[in-house]
RNA sequence: GCCCAGGUAGCUCAGUUGGUAGAGCAGCGGACUGAAAAUCCGCGUGUCGGUGGUUCGAUCCCGCCCCUGGGCA
């Protein structure tokens, strides 16, 4: 029973999807997606309603608490723990999502690098804070020259990374890097599909489902993930559309311009997801997500076909 | 109907004393190996309203026409 892959960009129809093939099939569904796995974020991250979760099983979504932070390695761990339960009972596993890396390293793996102590990481984000980017590139390129070189001096998250690898193992993450382990499951062992929509309609669509958002709890959502007093560099403080609401929270922008503003945060989000998808999933299924139900006939007939 | 003001990128506008044009926003392309809904890199995408004329050459000057806004009737 090989695993199902859906990825598509966000607002493309990936969960209602989802549901139909894990109801069709008898699966569970098995997120893959980096903000639906908060607790505190339902309605704005878009993840399966409380009902949708009833009719049929789901893992990984809203089980981390918004004071972690997450990250792909935590994701691959309890991914690795999900596939061997189901694999066990017999199950079969659909895995959605948007989130790119999360499936580059399903299927491609991820490098074996050691937990780095979390001393260590909040001190080189306290320096990112501290020096700058240019400032923090210099300390890299004395501890790591062959990262320092990969990396754009400005690109501050990975430059982190880079010294916190170098600090906590004492290798340079490009040895780790090419030392990648084995991925966890083979693309040709699953029937992967991706959604695709005419780009003008799926910006529509991400306008009016963002607007929908806020009014239907959304906004309330954010109020009480603010109560909670987070630390503001917390991935889960800057999910989509948490900066916007905040700043309207906080009086500094009027209701309209967050959700303007929040909108076009998700349209360019989704423009990169479909870069990702272009360059990495270009042999995957292609679906019509415009044309859903003419197509949710051709996705199940695939499905019984490779098994 | 007459008089003004204006028609330049998707939007708001700048500009060219005549040598086919540039800002902001929007947008587009790309990178991506443990916070990825993150982080970063790159790119003006244009019948200068239309049509005649003057000119070596017109988006710019002149005529006519069309459209928009305002005013007078």
């Amino acid at each position: 029973m090989k695993p199902i892959l859906i990825a598509g960009p966000t607002a493309s129809g990936k969960s209602g999807l989802a549901l139909a093939v894990a109801r069709a099939f008898d699966g569970v569904i098995v997120n893959a997606d980096a903000s639906q796995v908060y607790q505190d974020l339902q309605i704005i991250t878009a993840r399966p309603s409380h009902d949708e979760m009833g009719q049929v099983p789901h893992k990984l979504y809203g089980h981390v608490s918004g004071g972690t932070a997450y990250s792909t390695g935590a994701w691959l761990e309890d991914i690795t723990q999900v596939l061997k339960d189901l694999e066990a009972a017999q199950k079969r596993a659909i895995i959605v999502g948007g989130t790119g890396l999360y499936f580059q390293a399903l299927l491609n793996g991820l490098s074996n690098v050691p937990k780095i102590d979390e001393e260590i990481r909040a001190f080189w984000r306290q320096e990112a804070d501290r020096l700058g980017a240019q400032e923090l590139h210099k300390v890299l390129q004395l501890k790591d020259p062959i990262m320092a070189k990969r990396l754009n001096p400005a690109d501050t998250q990975r430059v982190v990374r880079a010294l916190e690898v170098i600090e906590g193992t004492g290798r340079s993450l490009d040895l780790w890097q090419q030392e990648t382990g084995p991925a966890l499951l083979d693309l040709s062992q699953t029937v992967p599909f991706v959604l695709q929509f005419e780009r003008e309609v799926l910006y529509q669509r991400i306008d009016e489902r963002f607007e929908q958002m806020v009014h239907q709890g959304g906004l309330e959502e954010v109020k009480v993930l603010l109560g909670h007093g987070f630390d503001e560099g917390l991935p889960i403080m800057r999910a989509l559309g948490v900066p916007e609401l905040s700043n309207y929270l906080k009086g500094d922008i009027s209701l309209d311009e967050a959700i303007k503003r929040a909108a076009q945060q998700t349209r360019r989000y989704a423009k990169r997801q479909l870069t990702w998808l272009r360059r990495n999933m270009l042999s995957w299924n292609n679906v019509n997500a415009q044309q859903m139900a003419t197509e949710s006939h051709n996705i199940f007939s695939k499905i019984y076909n490779c098994g």
